[in-house]
DNA sequence: TCAGTTCGCGCG
DNA sequence: AAAGCGCGCGAACTGA
C-alpha cells in the first residue's frame, strides 16, 4: 500500500497542497456523495504525484485558505489525469473549482488502444490489470462517502489516484507506439467540453410538453380505436384514472398483431416497417401505423423525458459517453438527446433560458465530404471544391439530365441515392430507403439502375469499394489515426462506414474541444451535441458573435485532416431547437 | 419472478 | 451471395 496523507488532519494541509505546485504531472481522483454532481457532494480529493505521499484531502474539513491553495493547484498548467475525467471535473466545477492544463484520461485511452487481446473492459480494475498486472481489491460498490470515513476507504482512495498515475506512464507511450496521438489528443481536449454540457445541461418549456403530450394522448387513443375495430371480440375498460384496459388484444405485442393483420388480409413474415411497405395503402396498415407513432412519442419521450427534469437546475442534464459507438461517435443517454424527433413540436420545447439565445449549427454533408476525402474520388473533390451541390450532380449524372434542369423530386432521389450507395445499400434497400426517408417511389429496376450509374459516375468510390471488397481489412483508421479491429464476419457495409463515420465524429469532437476556449471570452457554451450538430446558448448580447465563432470553429476543425475537401457549417440564431 | 434477449423505431 | 452504418429505449417475450 503506497503512502499516504489524510488532510487536513493528519499533517499541514496548506504545506503539502502547495509544495506540489512545481509537479508536472498530477493524477486526481474524487469521492463523492452520489453520482450528481448538481445534487451530491464532493468529500474527498486524492491527489497523486511522482515524489510525494497521495494527499487524501477530506474537503469537508478543510479551511478556506485551503480550499483556496486547493483551487490554485488545480488551475494550474500540470498535465492532470483521471478515469472518466467528465465526472471529477463536474464535482470540481460544483465547488467553483475550475481545472487547467492539459487532461488525460485514462479510460478514454483505454479504448483508444483497445485491440482484441484487452483489456475486457474499461473500469479503473480493468485497466489496472490488463496495463499494469495489478489486481485491485474489490471495493464496496455501496461506499458510503456522506458520513465518518473509515481507513480502508481512505487507502482506497489513496490508491486509485496512485494507480492513475502508474496508468498514464504505462498508456502514453502505448499511445505513442500506435500512432493514437492525434485522436489522443482530440479526445482528451474534448473531455472538457463533453463535461460542460452536462453540467449546464438544456432547458425545456414543460408547459408546452405536456400540451403536446396531451394532444399525442388524444391521437393515440383515436388511432387505438380504429385499429381495434379490426381486432373484434375485444372491450375497452375505462378505469378510474380514465386510463383505458384493453381485453382480447395487446396492440403492443408483435405476435398479437401479426395474427390481426393475418385475418385482414395482410401475410406478412414479421410486423416490421419493411414487411408492411407493400402493404402501406391498406387502411389496416396505416392505422398500425398511427398507432405506433402515437405509442412511441409517448412511451419513448413524452412520458419520460419530464423525469430527467433536475430538481436543482430545473434542466435536462443528458449523460454522454464520450466514445460510445464502436466508430467514435458519442452516445447519450438519460435521457438520449439525440433521438429528439425532428418535429418541430417536440424541438420547439427545448429552449434557451431568459435573456439568452440558441446558435445552432451543422455541418453540410461531412460523412459524404468525408467520404471523398477517404476515397479520393475527383469528381466529388472537385464538386465540394468549387461549392457544388453534390445531390445535383449525382441527380444530373444518374439520370442523364443537364445539371440546370434537374427537378425538386429528382434532387431528392439523388440524396437517397448518395447517402444510400456510398456504404454499399442494395437496390432493394435503395428502393425502400428513398421511399421511408426522402418520399420518393421508384421501381427495383430503377434502383438497379441508379446504382450502376451512381459507381460509374463515381469512379474513385467504386475503387474504395473495390479495393476492401478485394481484401476486407482486419484494421483500419479514421483520418485522425482513431483504430478500428474487425472481426471476421464484419460485413463491407461497416468496412466502409465505421472510418468515415468515426473521421466526421473525430472532427466534431476537435471543433467541441476548440469551443472551450474560442468561446471563452464570451457568455455562451455548449448545452447540447447531435453528431454533426452543435447547439449553443449564449447570452443575447453575445449571440451573434457566437454564431460566427461557432461557424469558424467548426470549419476549421478538420483542416488538418480534410487535405483536399472543404467543411461548410452552416450557424444561425434561434429561439427554440425547432428549426427556422 | 426476474434478468437477458429481441423487436421495432426515434435520431444522425 | 448479398448486404447501408452507428446508437438507446420501451415493451414484449424467453427461459430457468
Amino acid at each position: 500500500m503506497n503512502s499516504y496523507k489524510y488532510l487536513p488532519d493528519d499533517d499541514n494541509a496548506l504545506e503539502l497542497i502547495n509544495g506540489l505546485a512545481s509537479e508536472k504531472v498530477l493524477a486526481i481522483d474524487t469521492e463523492t456523495t452520489g453520482l450528481d454532481p448538481l445534487n451530491d457532494r464532493l468529500r474527498l480529493i486524492q491527489i497523486a504525484s511522482f515524489n510525494t505521499p497521495v494527499l487524501v484531502i477530506d474537503y469537508w474539513k478543510c479551511e478556506p485558505g485551503v480550499k483556496e491553495a486547493l483551487r490554485t493547484l488545480l488551475s494550474n498548467d500540470a498535465v492532470k489525469v483521471f478515469q472518466n475525467a467528465k465526472f471529477d471535473i463536474n464535482f470540481l466545477k460544483s465547488e467553483k473549482i475550475v481545472l487547467g492544463g492539459p487532461i488525460f484520461d485514462t479510460m478514454i485511452a483505454g479504448r483508444l488502444l483497445w485491440s482484441p487481446s484487452g483489456p475486457p473492459g474499461f473500469s479503473l480494475a480493468a485497466l489496472s490489470e490488463f496495463f499494469l498486472g495489478e489486481t485491485l481489491p474489490k471495493e464496496e460498490q455501496t461506499s458510503d462517502f456522506s458520513g465518518d470515513l473509515r481507513k480502508e476507504q481512505l487507502e482506497y482512495a489513496a490508491r486509485d489516484a496512485s494507480v492513475l498515475l502508474e496508468l498514464r506512464s504505462i498508456m502514453a507511450p502505448a499511445l505513442k507506439a500506435n500512432g493514437l496521438v492525434d485522436i489522443a489528443k482530440i479526445e482528451f481536449n474534448c473531455t472538457r467540453a463533453v463535461a460542460d454540457i452536462e453540467y449546464r445541461g438544456i432547458a425545456i418549456d414543460r408547459n408546452n410538453w405536456e400540451k403536446l403530450t396531451e394532444v399525442t394522448r388524444a391521437a393515440h387513443e383515436t388511432a387505438e380505436k380504429d385499429l381495434l375495430s379490426y381486432a373484434g371480440n375485444t372491450v375497452v375498460q375505462p378505469d378510474f384514472f380514465g386510463n383505458t384496459t384493453t381485453v382480447g388484444i395487446n396492440l403492443n405485442s408483435n405476435q398479437q398483431v401479426l395474427e390481426l393483420l393475418a385475418k385482414n388480409g395482410v401475410n406478412v413474415p414479421d410486423t416490421s416497417k419493411y414487411s408492411l411497405s407493400q402493404y402501406k395503402e391498406k387502411p389496416v396498415v396505416k392505422s398500425l401505423h398511427e398507432y405506433r407513432k402515437a405509442s412511441k412519442m409517448l412511451s419513448g419521450f413524452l412520458d419520460p423525458l419530464p423525469t430527467f427534469i433536475n430538481s436543482k437546475t430545473g434542466r435536462i442534464h443528458a449523460h454522454y459517453s464520450q466514445i460510445g459507438a464502436y466508430s467514435g461517435r458519442m452516445s447519450c443517454t438519460g435521457p438520449n438527446m439525440q433521438q429528439i424527433p425532428r418535429d418541430n413540436e417536440f424541438r420547439k420545447c427545448f429552449i434557451p433560458a431568459p435573456g439568452k439565445m440558441f446558435i445552432l449549427a451543422d455541418y453540410s454533408q461531412i460523412e459524404l465530404r468525408v467520404a471523398a476525402q477517404i476515397s479520393h474520388d475527383e469528381r466529388m473533390i472537385e464538386a465540394y471544391r468549387h461549392g457544388g451541390d453534390l445531390h445535383r450532380l449525382t441527380a444530373s449524372l444518374i439520370t442523364g439530365t443537364p445539371l440546370n434542369q434537374i427537378t425538386k423530386q429528382q434532387r431528392q432521389a439523388a440524396k437517397a441515392v448518395n447517402f444510400g450507395l456510398i456504404f454499399a445499400m442494395g437496390a432493394r434497400g435503395l428502393q425502400s430507403y428513398a421511399g421511408d426517408t426522402y418520399g420518393v417511389e421508384m421501381t427495383l429496376d430503377e434502383a438497379e439502375a441508379f446504382r450502376d450509374r451512381y459507381f460509374l459516375a463515381y469512379k474513385g468510390i467504386k475503387k474504395w469499394h473495390d479495393s476492401i471488397k478485394a481484401k476486407p481489412p482486419r484494421v483500419s483508421r479514421s483520418l485522425t489515426g482513431r483504430r478500428y479491429f474487425h472481426r471476421e464476419d464484419t460485413g463491407l457495409a461497416a468496412l466502409y462506414n465505421t472510418p468515415v463515420q468515426g473521421t466526421a465524429a473525430d472532427i466534431v469532437k476537435n471543433a467541441l474541444g476548440k469551443l472551450m476556449d474560442t468561446l471563452s471570452d464570451i457568455d455562451a457554451g455548449i448545452v447540447a451535441v447531435v453528431h454533426d450538430e452543435i447547439l449553443i446558448e449564449a447570452a443575447e448580447k453575445d449571440a451573434e458573435e457566437a454564431a460566427v465563432i461557432l461557424k469558424n470553429t467548426m470549419e476549421s476543425a478538420g483542416e488538418q485532416f480534410m487535405v483536399d475537401v472543404p467543411l461548410v457549417a452552416d450557424a444561425h440564431l434561434a429561439s427554440s431547437w425547432a428549426e427556422k
